[in-house]
DNA sequence: ATGACTCCCAGTGGGAGA
């Protein structure tokens, strides 16, 4: 069973690279679940009949311009599919979850934050603690479960190109930092960091400055698993390539390899 | 460096992203 998050800045725009790369992946084993963010859509405009002919069943929550998410589940149906976190009353479209092959998937697009003094980092911080309570709820319910997506924080200073000139900025902050090990205080594993990695690995690379070719980035995008499911984790790798297209999201995507129970 | 690039909605510029 194989896993992913992208973060595709614009499925209008990336629809092809996603077809190319799903296509790509089943060469050697076809992803069974992706979580799609920034598809940037409403809901009539999503390409469902160019990912259904590629062979997913796709749930789909989106708005114009910014935000908006995706399930895709390869051959099944998800089940029990939620949009958006229970309970919150958000007018930004951020997660989908369904139950796929037996697992809760859980994909988020979580708030940027722009500034540590700004209101969007007050609605950052607000929104994770409401996903923070909803997935301990989901996980009594669901304990074979994987959260995954574009969290926005850099969970550690491994995890950025120049810790320094990133220190307390946004997605380092100590306060962004807290709210990712409170999610794996609720018994989730970090799923890159079960493995020997790169050094330098990043998810996410600035547009500007010839960031990529510098390799100079920020590793933001996770997939975190329970505990439950830890032990059948086989591999986590970000699949750099993407991000060399010749019309790039700015995020690479992130697969996680799971074997049988 | 208040920049840089890309996307969007707009409309010959500006906000947001990260």
């Amino acid at each position: 069973m194989k896993l992913a998050t992208w973060n595709v800045n614009s499925l209008a725009v990336r629809l092809p690279q996603l077809l190319d790369w799903l296509n790509a992946e089943a060469a050697t084993s076809p992803v069974d679940a992706v979580v799609l963010q920034e598809t940037k859509l409403t809901d009539d405009k999503f390409p469902r009949a160019e990912i259904e002919a590629a062979g997913y069943q796709v749930h789909f929550h989106g708005q114009r311009t910014y935000n908006g998410v995706a399930l895709l589940s390869r051959g099944a149906a998800p089940l029990d599919v939620v949009k958006n976190i229970p309970g919150l009353d958000d007018a930004q479209a951020r997660v989908i979850a369904g139950t796929v092959h037996g697992i809760r998937v859980i994909g988020g697009y979580f708030p940027n934050g722009q500034a540590p003094d700004s209101d969007k980092f007050i609605y950052k911080m607000r929104w994770q603690d409401a996903l923070h309570d909803w997935v301990k709820a989901e996980l009594a319910q669901h304990p074979r479960l994987v959260l995954m997506g574009d969290f926005n924080v850099a969970p550690d200073d491994r995890d950025v190109y120049d810790p320094v000139g990133w220190m307390n900025q946004i997605h380092c902050t100590p306060q962004e930092r807290a709210q990712f090990q409170r999610l794996l205080g609720l018994g989730l594993v970090d799923a890159f960091r079960l493995f020997e990695q790169p050094v330098k690995s990043w998810s996410w690379w600035d547009y500007r400055n010839l960031a990529f070719r510098k390799n100079q980035g920020l590793r933001i995008d996770h997939i975190l698993v329970s505990e439950a499911l830890r032990s059948q984790v086989q591999a986590c790798v970000i699949a750099k390539a993407v991000r060399k297209n010749e019309r790039p999201s700015d995020h690479a995507p992130v697969l996680v390899q799971l074997g049988p129970a």
